[in-house]
DNA sequence: TGCCAGGCCCTCTTTAGGGCCTT
């Protein structure tokens, strides 16, 4: 991989995981993630684990995966040590970032890896891009763009599939609108962490 | 059995509070 091979391509990843806060002892129970290369699904890693513990019924439900499901999935520690050398070298995209950054974070402390990408979030950027949204779950936001789907929601592949075809048209709208130029993943980055009061400013200075 | 977090962002704000979003 070369560097500029990397600065094209981004992962966008999804957790399904046994709670909300590896503070509180949550782990993920499902990892799933596309990287897209120049706009194209070039690869694709999809993979249950076993958290060490049973999950809620609430997760059961929320999620699909059950128990019985997770018994005979790899650790974690297996599982995030494949995903560590996956996502290596490359920017990640999540839709609530920082949920998935937390669990990432986490997950790969405790086996001493780590990443030297950086993190954007879809559903920042949604929020500004489609404020006449009803709202800015994922699901909506697919819905509301009429995002092609298979109608599975809550797991880590399907999820991280349809995040990356929101990511991918908000970059189109983007573009259509002239508001942005190379390269893209700095100027989504900096969308999705730039307050909104000075977004338009920002939109504007990108479109001139 | 039932509950738990945290970052972003808006507003009736900034010495704060609460909704949204993720599982």
């Amino acid at each position: 991989m070369t560097t500029s091979q990397a600065a094209n391509t981004v992962i966008v990843l999804d957790f399904e995981t046994t709670g909300l806060s590896p503070n509180m002892g949550d782990r993920a129970i499902e990892i799933g993630a596309v990287k897209i290369d120049n706009g194209i699904v070039v690869d694709r890693f999809q993979q249950l684990m076993n958290p060490g513990f049973k999950v809620s019924s609430f997760i059961a439900g929320y999620t699909g995966i059950t128990n019985q499901m997770l018994q005979h999935a790899p650790a974690c520690d297996e599982v995030m040590d494949q995903f560590a050398d996956f996502i290596a070298g490359y920017n990640l995209v999540a839709h609530n970032a920082s949920f998935d950054q937390r669990f990432l974070d986490a997950e790969l402390d405790s086996i001493g890896r780590s990443y030297d990408g950086q993190f954007a979030c879809s559903m920042l950027i949604a929020r500004r891009l489609y404020q006449q949204a009803p709202n800015h779950k994922l699901g909506s936001l697919v819905a509301y763009k009429d995002i092609d789907n298979d109608g599975v929601f809550h797991r880590a592949l399907a999820d991280s599939e349809m995040t990356a075809k929101l990511w991918l048209l908000m970059l189109e709208d983007l573009k259509s609108d002239h508001r942005i130029t190379m390269p893209e993943f700095s100027v989504m980055q900096k969308l999705s962490r730039t307050a909104k009061a000075s977004v338009t400013a920002y939109l504007k200075k990108q479109a001139c």
